[in-house]
DNA sequence: TTTTGAAGTCTCTCC
DNA sequence: GACTTCAAAA
């Protein structure tokens, strides 16, 4: 059937767009560069993205099809920004131009090439839990399940063995460097790992590291194979180099093989995700990787008024190790930035919401305004009053709705009729029902297993008396979904057929069942988008909904104005016209556990600095004197100024103390310590008393420097 | 022997 | 507030 479609509003053509006026010197530079290697050093707020999306404009005004242009990203936030902001500039050709994260252009990379390299075309992504679960099923294969308790749990083999992937580093150097109380185990880890990559292959399962390390693969397999994968397209860009590791830096190198279009932008102040094997080095590499590149540095910040800058600049000069310059900018006026001191959390959070209200009268939009944390569970408190005064907001970041329990059941069902080897899935579903346990779920994968995965071994399989009901239940329900067709609507009777048997099983196992059925609503909702189960449950694990506001919403309240939540991660190249960074508190931001390394201290310092760079006109820094909670148990406090908000930082903001009013307090005298406490030494202190006396017998441990040794550090 | 309930232990960032 | 560990029940 042919379809009518409306005639194409009309691209703005080439000569209508003059880059020259439209984009300073640097900017234009990098935007109408030719071909060969790029790397673009941009500040934050210099006009990265905008740079970005106007060589993809010039690309396609030069004669370059919008389809053989590929732009990667690290985060799938930036894929969509840089996306629209493109499309908005150069129209509907943009909608050709193919981009995405690493991962997501992985995937789709081993659909397409998969099966030349080996790899069945119907593989389940597993996700970073999933994953996690796979290597407890190989670490109990392998009988260690029971060893002592200082053999590594299964999240951080995980976390172990993908960072051996990613930053290429051999398993005893990472034990050494990262896990040296583990050093010990380097033969059992690694006969794990081993275990765990057989029974990924055995079950057709594929985690995330694998997305980009078969990718990598591919290419250097066959030359054959690497120009047809290679030759799909002739300019690649990258956004957030800084954020890269070595195996994407190998993915980069084998897609250029045939040309050597890479245009690669970061800024090293922003290097923010080491913990997935990032290493800002990269991007000083570059032009040794890439000889003969050129080099555009971005410095004029269009974003933030000076005083904001004054701030930011001083916060990141503190850095041991960085290699851009202090941003400026042309724009005049602005206030101080405010250092807000609260009385406790409660106080904070009321002085968000009042002063996020004021801003708003004053004709902010809500979605203009952010509030930045830490990490996800930190905006608790607010989300509550937030929730109390009826003001809507989204929240970025924090735990996902994927990520939930009962979510994962669900999708459970789904992914064994998907691909029946699915053992991760097989057990997580065993496991829910009454009367089997671990060892009766282990008798039934084994038996599968046997029967080669034959999609009816299960019903075959014969059942203790007390799981006799739950085998009936299961068989009934995978039968129906086996038989369902295999498209959206169908998806929903899936689900729905799911439910059945679910809906009593979670009512059985949370106190406050109904805002997870809710969940389960929700998940059936968006399931109705998808044009089949396979590409339903890939898309959710590498695009799930950004949070769950996206879903309660639904796309077309999307619109409406709400205040924004978000960690600082997440916040990464977004900007607003006011911020506010929250929990500034030593312990907080730094989180305690990254005052074990240097290194570690120095990310979080330049996630500070993200987070505070993100503002435009109003940024507003707050900490709580006193903490109440949990922590107050331990026998040392650390609600005190965060460590970066250095004296030199601090005489740049305009003090605010809050009094018992709420209100300013202009009498009270600054609180702020001036030499802050060190944090580490307590925390040494508290974990040796903590861990008796654990050195000891540790030969190994007299020479570690800063006690990474320590049990209680994971 | 296997399952299940209860007490106890932490709590990050993202694909 | 979710997940592990331990002890009691079936």
């Amino acid at each position: 059937m042919t379809r009518i479609y409306p005639p194409r509003p009309r691209e703005v053509s080439p000569s209508a767009r003059d880059l020259r006026a439209e984009l300073n010197e640097e900017q234009y530079a990098a935007a109408s560069h030719g071909t060969g290697p790029l790397l673009v050093i941009a500040g934050a707020g210099t006009g990265k993205t905008r740079t970005l999306v106007y060589r993809v404009a010039h690309l396609i005004d030069t004669g370059v099809p919008p389809e053989r242009i590929l732009l990667l990203t690290f985060t799938r936030r930036a894929a969509q920004e840089m996306l629209s902001r493109a499309e908005r500039l150069v129209g509907s050709a943009t909608a050709r131009v193919q981009g995405g994260t690493f991962h997501s252009v992985g995937h789709r990379t081993l659909r397409r090439f998969g099966a030349a390299g080996g790899l069945p075309p119907d593989f389940t992504i597993m996700d970073q839990g999933d994953a996690e679960d796979l290597m407890q099923l190989s670490r109990a294969a392998l009988g260690y399940a029971q060893k002592s308790k200082r053999f590594p749990k299964k999240e951080t083999l995980h976390s172990i063995y993908s960072s051996h992937i990613n930053t290429e580093r051999a398993i005893e150097e990472i034990l050494y460097q990262d896990f040296p109380r583990f050093v010990d185990y380097a033969d059992d880890v690694t006969r794990i790992f081993a275990d765990y990559t057989a029974r990924k292959s055995d079950r057709n399962l594929v985690d995330y590291d694998d997305l980009l390390l078969f990718w990598a693969l591919l290419l250097e397999q066959s030359p054959d194979l690497a120009t047809r994968i290679a030759g799909q397209y002739d300019h690649i860009l990258v956004d957030e180099y800084q954020d890269t590791n070595l195996l994407q830096a190998r993915v980069l190198r084998g897609m250029c093989r045939d040309h050597r279009n890479l245009t690669v932008v970061g800024d090293d102040a922003q290097s923010i995700y080491s913990f997935r094997g990032a290493n800002f080095r990269n991007i000083l590499e570059f032009p040794q990787q890439f000889p003969g590149a050129r080099l555009v540095t971005l410095e004029q910040n269009y974003r933030s008024t000076q005083p904001i800058l004054d701030v930011t600049n001083t916060l990141i000069s503190r850095a041991e190790e960085r290699f851009t310059k202090n941003l400026w900018t042309a724009r005049v006026g602005g206030d101080k930035p405010w250092l807000v001191t609260a009385r406790d959390e409660q106080q904070q959070t009321r002085f968000v919401v009042d002063r996020v209200l004021e801003l708003h009268e004053q004709g902010t939009p809500l979605r203009e305004i952010a509030v930045l944390f830490r990490a996800g569970y930190m905006s608790a408190d607010l989300e509550i009053e937030l929730t109390n005064r009826k003001i809507p907001f989204e929240k970025w970041g924090g735990l996902k709705f994927l990520e939930a329990a009962h979510v994962k059941d669900v999708l459970a069902f789904l992914r064994v009729a998907d691909n029946p080897r699915d053992e991760v899935s097989w057990y997580r579903i065993f496991m829910l029902m009454p009367g089997i346990g671990d060892v009766t779920a282990r008798a039934m994968i084994q038996s599968m297993a046997e029967r080669a995965w034959d999609p009816d071994a299960f019903t075959h399989f014969v059942p203790p008396p007390r799981a006799r009901d739950a085998h009936q239940n299961l068989s009934r329900l995978l039968r129906v979904l086996r038989r369902a067709g295999d498209d959206g609507a169908a998806l929903a009777e899936q689900i729905d057929a799911i439910r059945q048997l679910y809906d009593d099983i979670l009512r059985e196992r949370y106190d406050r069942p109904d805002p997870r059925l809710a969940d389960l609503d929700q998940l059936r909702t968006i399931s109705a988008g998808y044009p089949s189960r396979a590409a339903f449950l890939a898309a959710l694990a590498l695009d799930p909904p950004s949070s769950t506001q996206d879903l309660a919403t639904g796309a077309s309240e999307s619109e409406d104005d709400a205040l924004i939540l978000s960690t600082a991660h997440s916040s990464k190249g977004k900007e607003w016209d006011a911020v506010f960074v929250i929990w500034a508190v030593d312990g907080w931001f730094p989180l305690a556990r990254a005052a074990e390394s240097e290194d570690e201290l120095e990310e979080e310092r330049r996630l500070m600095y993200v987070a505070m760079t993100r503002a435009r006109n109003h940024l507003a820094v707050s900490y709580p004197l006193n903490v109440y909670s949990s922590r107050r148990s331990m026998d040392y406090s650390m609600d005190q100024l965060s460590r970066f908000i250095d004296r030199g930082v601090r005489e740049q903001m305009e003090r605010v103390v809050l009094g018992d009013d709420d209100k300013p307090d202009a009498t009270a005298p600054p609180p702020v310590p001036e030499s802050p406490i060190d944090l580490r030494a307590l925390l040494l202190g508290r974990f040796s008393r903590g861990s008796g006396g654990s050195g000891a017998g540790g030969a190994g441990s007299t020479g570690s420097p800063g006690g990474t040794d320590d049990p209680a550090v994971r």
